[in-house]
RNA sequence: GGAGCGGUGGCAGAGCGGUUGAAUGCGCCGGAUUCGAAAUCCGGUUCGGCUUUCGGGUCGACGGGGGUUCGAAUCCCCCCUGCUCCGCCA
């Protein structure tokens, strides 16, 4: 959420960065009804602080009569029931003053704050502006020595690559039809070597945040309330990915949705607190099922492991305080986390920093991690995939966004005092997310057989097992 | 699923219809004491909205939402949530 009084003083600003990111909320009608509910407002708290002045008059006027009231004979119960009845009934008229101006103001909030949530945060001024991901602009790349950009797999490797759907069915490493047959189309079930490698890359990437990075490792809930996917800054705007679980409607009180990425269960952990300046940054990393929907994606990446319902997803990360440079140094951090696990995997791949028309409401900057995917892309006239960069990750800088929807503040304990609670900056990134991690593995990894070599740093986790086939 | 008891400031914990934004303790901040520190003593310390001549003014909030009342942390209703016992499952 941004702030409505940082909108107020300067409304062309979120008018700017709403347009850079392709979206049209309707300020104008949010600053009308903020103003109207402010004078509203206003107008009602005038009554009420009469009202209060009155009754802190009235009360123990009242309490003294009610007292005389007990011990009086009849002839004086009457007058000082009388004088108590007249008391009572002079705040009679603002009362229903205060209640009607309630109900105006009530009429406004919906509106108001449909209107608040769906505005995004402005991008930062040095992200590229640009309409989509066609725009979005690299900024740097990385192959294992002997790996030659300017060639193809072929040239570089001596013979013509396999598709990991190929490498999947010739080693029994994923069952596409019976996933299908379970749960419907982009399903699937990893089998044997297939889960062993899914599972070995994830302990590997969650051991190396919490070994060597410093975070510590959590397990959250996946399926959540929507609270926490509001808090997140998921919905309202992202409510067709989700899965919905209506128990409403089979008597639970509220429903239920299944969290599309670990960063829902982490960001939710500190809603509502107030936390010490001395605990931060906080550094979680969590695996978690992540379960997306995948609307509008119809028919886009049918075959295979990219673009499925249900994966895994090692994910990290970072709240601190509300320092911009400190957010640009954590943002750099967690991606040089991510290039050293894909460097010591061997992975190519290269950084893209995501233009204005890519970013989503959420964020102030993205940059996205593709990783080289030799079995995608268009095909060469005999047949033979081009390869194709595939996205693996993504890492967010959100400022306070996140965190003024969670509610999730600090105490600023300078040497000078205390300084007003401030909402902390948050920041989230991709560790590894498999299977999809497992297309370049798979595929960088094949041999001219077809057997695939289990990448040096993934045999202790394949129990001493080196190769595939 | 049944029964019972709870949810109060950063934390612990009183208050259970009358001025109470809330005793007390811890923590934290400032001061005194001390060569310095600990201990002790004194003072301060909830969060948010609106407004401001930046001194302040004002409203709201005791899990959330409604209601009763001149007046609600306190009474009533609904919801969320925690704990204990019983049942069921593992």
């Amino acid at each position: 959420m941004i702030d409505l009084k940082a909108l107020r003083e300067n409304p062309q600003r979120f008018i700017d960065g709403a347009a850079k990111k392709n979206y049209a909320p309707d300020i104008d009608t949010l600053l009308k009804l903020d103003e109207q509910r402010r004078s509203l407002m206003s107008e009602q708290e005038t009554l009420k602080a009469a009202q209060n002045k009155l009754s802190k008059e009235t009360g123990p006027k009242i309490g003294q009569l009610m007292g005389k009231l007990k011990s009086a004979n009849d002839d004086e119960k009457a007058a000082i029931q009388g004088e108590v009845d007249a008391i009572k009934a002079a705040p009679a008229k603002m009362k229903e003053q205060i209640t009607a101006l309630d109900a105006q103001i009530a009429q406004l909030e919906p509106k108001l704050n449909e209107i608040l949530l769906s505005i995004p945060l402005p991008p930062d001024d040095d992200v590229p502006v640009g309409k989509g991901s066609e725009d979005n602009v690299e900024i740097s790349k990385w192959a294992p020595e002997g790996w030659d950009w300017g060639k193809s797999f072929e040239q570089n490797k001596g013979f013509k690559p396999r598709t990991h759907i190929e490498l999947c069915a010739m080693h029994n490493l994923v069952d596409f039809p019976r996933g299908v047959k379970i749960a419907g189309s982009r399903s699937y079930v990893l089998t044997g070597d297939g889960m062993r490698l899914h599972q070995a890359i994830l302990r590997y990437a969650i051991d190396t945040m919490t070994n060597e990075n410093g975070f510590t490792p959590m397990s959250v809930p996946v399926l959540v309330r929507e609270e926490a996917m509001v808090g997140t800054g998921f919905f309202p705007g992202g409510r067709d990915q989700a899965y919905h679980i209506n128990e409403s409607e089979r008597g639970g009180g509220y429903d239920m949705f299944l969290t599309g990425t670990g960063e829902v269960g982490l960001m939710g952990l500190h809603q509502d607190e107030i936390l010490d300046e001395a605990q931060l940054p906080l550094k979680y990393v969590t695996v978690s099922t992540c379960f997306r929907r995948e609307a509008g994606a119809a028919g886009k990446d049918t075959a295979g492991l990219y673009r499925i319902h249900q994966f895994d997803k090692v994910e990290q990360v970072i709240i601190d305080v509300a320092d911009e440079q400190k957010s640009r140094q954590h943002h750099k951090d967690m991606m040089g986390f991510v290039e050293n696990l894909l460097k010591s995997l061997g992975l190519p791949h290269r950084l893209l920093q995501c233009c204005t028309g890519d970013l989503g409401v959420k964020n102030a900057d993205m940059i996205d991690i593709e990783c080289w995917m030799p079995g995608r892309g268009e095909e060469a006239p005999d047949g033979t995939p081009m390869g194709e960069f595939g996205e693996t990750h993504s890492a967010s800088r959100l400022y306070d966004y996140q965190c003024r929807r969670l509610n999730m503040r600090y105490r600023p304990g300078g040497e000078n005092g205390k300084g007003p609670t401030t909402f902390c900056h948050s920041l989230n990134n991709t560790v590894a997310a498999s299977p999809r991690i497992l297309i370049p593995l798979l595929e960088m990894y094949q041999n001219e057989d077809g057997s695939v070599t289990i990448p040096e740093k993934l045999v202790p986790y394949m129990n001493g097992q080196t190769k595939i086939g």
